[in-house]
RNA sequence: GGCGGCGUAGCCAAGUGGCAAGGCAAGGGACUGCAAAUCCCUGAUUCAGCGGUUCGAAUCCGCUCGCCGCCUCCA
């Protein structure tokens, strides 16, 4: 598959360097609050990516995603709260693992802490003060900018066009203001380790190269994570690394676009800010991943009510087919089905392939969905048509749109559990009311299909017979 | 000031050199006791504007207008 890299600014075919499992760094959550739903672009976004890679391109994917559980915020945070450091990062960190759940999402398979590889760090900065691209003033260690040469490659950006943009605020201890912090000396009352420079904690970029290298080795075939992160961090994570090793530190780098409202990139300033937990208490997760799936991944999104209500219909659209041919087919043996059927299933493998070549192109899921509502539209027209055992054909379309759906997150929700009883019951009422409609008795008929509803079953009384859905949850 | 991106029907949004995907909304029709679901039909001679390259451009180049992001913590 082809997919768009920072760092060459093009699309490129895309493999694993080992030619079979790809090894992916996604940049992960800083747990001193919930996650925003700006926050939510990426998890979704690369998740899927992943679950495509495993589910389409059959190459397993190793991916780690690190958790921040150290830094300025957490530190200030617990502050304010008059908790530790480590209460604040556990209890969003359970938040945090909660919120994948409910949205379906496959945990990371490694979700390393960033205070788990704190010596991990301290050799890192330890080697490259040894190779000449760190030093220590006071009790921090920095690193020198200009002693790698290919700074700027990822960002586009020179050295000299940095220094003359000049936001960046002097300091007394940096040799130059470009360089950044590997190492903090401690203040009092915050989080400190022991290291050869005195207490302190590691600065900024460390930990993602220290983490990534643990547990995918020195290059990693995706970094992944929003595109507000390759200038300074990601910038910055390549300096460390390849200063240090001599190789490539990432072969692909994937960036997702920013979140606005209104235009506006989301922020708490501007007041334009939202909990991830808070759209998941309006919307299902199925309906989110559909609106976060509904623009290429590397452009702008725009959060909006109607956006997200527009995204719900769209994917109501499709489940109501999944679970009314399901309902449809209920109990019906697997029947083999005549030329009309045959011509039908044959027909599906056009969505697929232009699924397919959507998603290979740069992980184009707008594209994606384009072909799953294609064939949810030829499937409701067959659906129309089909007659007599031509219609079990209808579940080959149910079961593609289930599998195309799969690496998205879509189409998951389990399948009602109906037991034998509730099925005979049902359709003990079903033929009831089909006496009292032909009677034209229809206040009573109305009466059974109100309760009914009522109690969570739905009937439609469709040209092929009534069918009954227990209500979406 | 430097770097980068965007501007496609009422709205959202793919496409990035060869007759402009898809969704939502709207109108009409079919089906129907009523519901629900679904189907059919109706839309951009046109892709911010102006020039240029080309047999051919929404797609390439230049300029103009408008919007946004990064350059400081940030997904």
């Amino acid at each position: 598959m082809r997919l768009y890299n920072t760092l060459t600014r093009r699309k490129e075919e895309f493999e694993p360097q080992d030619g079979k499992t790809v090894r992916m760094y996604v940049c992960g959550p800083t747990v001193y609050d919930h996650l925003h739903i700006g926050n939510l672009r990426p998890v979704l976004v690369f998740g899927a990516l992943r679950r495509y890679m495993e589910l389409f391109k059959g190459w397993p994917v190793t991916y780690v995603q690190n958790i921040t559980d150290v830094d300025d915020k957490l530190i200030a945070r617990a502050q304010e709260n008059g908790e530790t450091v480590a209460e604040v990062a556990a209890r969003y960190t359970e938040a945090y693992f909660q919120l994948l759940d409910r949205l379906g999402v496959v945990p990371p398979t490694h979700s390393p802490r960033a205070t788990e590889h704190i010596s991990g760090m301290i050799e890192l900065v330890q080697g490259l003060i040894e190779k000449g691209y760190a030093y220590e003033k006071g009790g921090d260690v920095y690193f020198r900018v200009r002693a790698f040469k290919e700074y700027g490659k990822l960002s586009g950006r020179s050295v000299d066009e940095l220094r003359s943009g000049a936001r960046i605020a002097a300091s007394d201890l940096k040799e130059d203001p470009l360089d950044f912090t590997l190492w903090k000396a401690a203040k009092p009352g915050e989080p400190k380790w022991e290291s050869p420079w005195g207490e302190g904690r590691p600065g900024w970029h460390t930990e993602c190269v220290v983490l990534s290298r643990h547990y995918l080795g020195e290059t990693l075939d995706i970094h992944a994570g929003g595109n507000d992160l390759i200038f300074p961090h990601h910038e910055n994570e390549i300096a460390q690394a390849e200063a240090l090793t001599g190789k490539v530190f990432s072969r692909f780098w994937l960036h997702n676009g920013m979140l606005t409202v209104n235009g506006e990139k989301m922020s708490k300033s501007l007041g334009n800010f939202a909990y991830a937990y808070e759209v998941l208490e309006r919307f299902d997760p199925e309906t989110v991943i559909y609106f976060y799936l509904s623009r290429h991944y590397r452009k702008p999104l725009d959060y909006s009510e109607t956006a997200l209500a527009e995204a719900e219909k769209a994917v109501d659209r499709a489940r109501t087919l999944i679970s009314e041919v399901e309902a449809e087919l209920r109990g019906a043996g697997e029947e083999e089905f005549g030329e009309a059927g045959s011509e039908f299933v044959a027909g599906l493998s056009r969505f697929k392939e232009k699924y397919l070549e959507a998603m290979d192109d740069d992980f184009n899921t707008v594209g994606a969905l384009a072909a799953i509502q294609e064939l949810v539209s030829e499937t409701n027209r067959f659906r129309a048509e089909a007659v007599g055992a031509d219609r079990g054909a209808l579940r080959e379309a149910v079961s593609l749109l289930r599998a195309l759906g799969a690496p998205l997150g879509l189409f998951q929700a389990a399948e009602k559990v109906v037991t034998g009883l509730t099925d005979e019951l049902m359709e003990l009422l079903i033929e009831l009311r089909s006496e009292l409609r032909a009677k034209r008795e229809f206040e009573l008929a109305d009466r059974i299909r109100d309760r009914l509803k009522e109690i969570g079953i739905v009937l439609k009384d469709t040209p092929q017979g009534t069918i009954w859905q227990k209500e979406e949850a």
